[in-house]
Order: C-alpha cells, then structure tokens, then sequence
DNA sequence: GCTGTAATTCTACACATGTAGTACACCCGA
DNA sequence: TCGGGTGTACTACATGTGTAGAATTACAGC
C-alpha cells in the first residue's frame, strides 16, 4: 500500500543522492548537500534516522558508520506524488495535468519531439487517427 | 514572486471551493466537507484565518458572516505546485513527467487522444517531423 | 588498559498544520 | 433594555519537520 507519503525537499534530495548511489553515509550526503545548503551532520543524522523510522531507508553499518540505502524506489515516489498531485490539483484528470505542462511551463520544441515519441510509443493506434 | 507555496490538501479542498464558488463563508466550506472529512467549523474557520494570514485568501464582512475569496488563481497554484514537483522530482525534465503519466498512470486510450490533440495544437510545426 | 576521536543518539526548540473547545462580541427580538 | 443566538477570535495540544548542540558510545592506537 505504501503510505508513507508527504516527501518533503530536504527528504527528497538526500533520497535522489541514494538512488543515484545505492547507498550512502551521513558524510556522503553532508559532503554533497552542505555547499548547497550549509546543514550540519547532525541534521542529516536526524532526517535520515526519522525516514528510517517511516521504512523510507534503511541502514547497515559498516567500520563503525551507517550505511543508508532507500527502501522504495525512484518510481514508487514519483508515482505516489504525481497521483496525489493529479488527484488534488487536477481532480484526477491527466491531461488535464499535461495540458497545463505544454502551456504553462517551459517546454523546448525539443521537448515536445520527444513528448510526441512517448505518445507514440504508448499507443501506435491512435497516431494517424486524427 | 509569490513564495506562498507548500499548499496542502485540505487547503486545496477549501481553495478549490472557493474557485468554484467565487465566494463562500464559513458555514458553506463547512457544509460541503464536513460529511467528507467530518471537520468542525471551528477547525475551517482557522485554517481560513492562516491562509488569510499567509494572503492566500481575503474576506469582507457581510451580515454578520466573513465571505471568503481566493486570492490566488488555480492556475497559479498549479503552475507553483507543478513546477517544484517537476524540479524536485523530474530534475525540471518536463518530457520525463510527461512519460511518467503515460506509463505509470492510468491513462485511458481517450485520454491519450486528446493528450495528442493538445500536442498537436501546442506545436503544429513538428506534427509530422518524424 | 586508556584515552582520543569519530560516529551516533538524545534532547531541544521554532514553526506549520490539523484539530477543536472556550471565550467573546454583537445584532435582533421580546 | 436584556437576553439569546450566532459567528469569530483566542487558546491549546499533538504531530511532523528543519535545525543543531550536547551527551554517549565504541573502536583504534599507544
């Protein structure tokens, strides 16, 4: 069911590093986020050991640190926000939601060539149906 | 500029009321959710006095009742709320959300359709380009 | 075996949010 | 004029988050 939702920011980037690493130590992820964001190690400790608390990542040590490693996955994430998102904001309408992307943000033509591949790609049937 | 983000479900419900509506005192927020959420008007009334606080609402005084407006449009909210989903989680990849909600969502073959007509009217230009 | 050092854990605080009871103000009718 | 309603304001509390100092623990080297 994966209810642990409500990533925030701080959550998110400290995960991001642990997909793009595998796993990580506190002072992997002081070292990449403190330039940005001048944090002390204690205050990673603390996130990580409260998503740790929430099944959001684990841990195992290793010469005497904590090697953390998430739990769910890039996608599971990105799923569970993107639904609540569209669900919330768009009443559950998805294009409704790419609508407002094509319009409203920026999107290189470059973008909208390879949107277009996508939609191709998802449905091949549809695409001389105009 | 407006940094009055971070909008949260229960704002959104009671923002979205109000998008609808144009207008609705306390009382009317209050008979539209509580048989969803169960909340007390009480409850409702505070958290109007925080969005008013944060200017994300206004009031004017009208027989005796505060009549609640939205001070932000929904295409703000949306545009706010999309763009930080998409920088957070898409590193600003607009095409990789837009292959998210194709594939991990459930998009019906209608919604695919229309998907490609909004395609097609944002950029004729690449309509036949492959 | 001690001790220094590096890591983690504990404790703490400010702030936002959801939640709601209680107090207060004020208008209308008797 | 004196309630009684009705609506808002104030107060309060639990929980989550960001933030980090202080305390503790435990290995490593002497």
């Amino acid at each position: 069911m994966s209810k642990q939702h409500a990533i925030t920011e701080l959550q998110l980037a400290i995960l991001r590093l642990l997909w793009e690493r595998g796993e990580a130590t506190v002072a992997d992820i002081w070292e990449a986020l403190h330039a940005e964001r001048g944090l002390a190690q204690t205050t990673l400790a603390t996130i990580l050991s409260r998503l740790e608390r929430r099944d959001v990542v684990t841990h195992t040590t290793r010469a005497r640190q904590f090697v953390y490693r998430a739990m769910v996955t890039e996608e599971e994430v990105q799923h569970s926000m993107v639904s609540e998102l569209t669900a919330h904001l768009f009443e559950g309408d998805v294009p409704a939601l790419v609508n407002h992307l094509l319009t409203a943000q920026d999107v290189t033509p470059g973008d909208l060539a390879r949107i277009r591949e996508m939609l191709d790609a998802a449905n091949p049937s549809t695409e001389a149906a105009k």
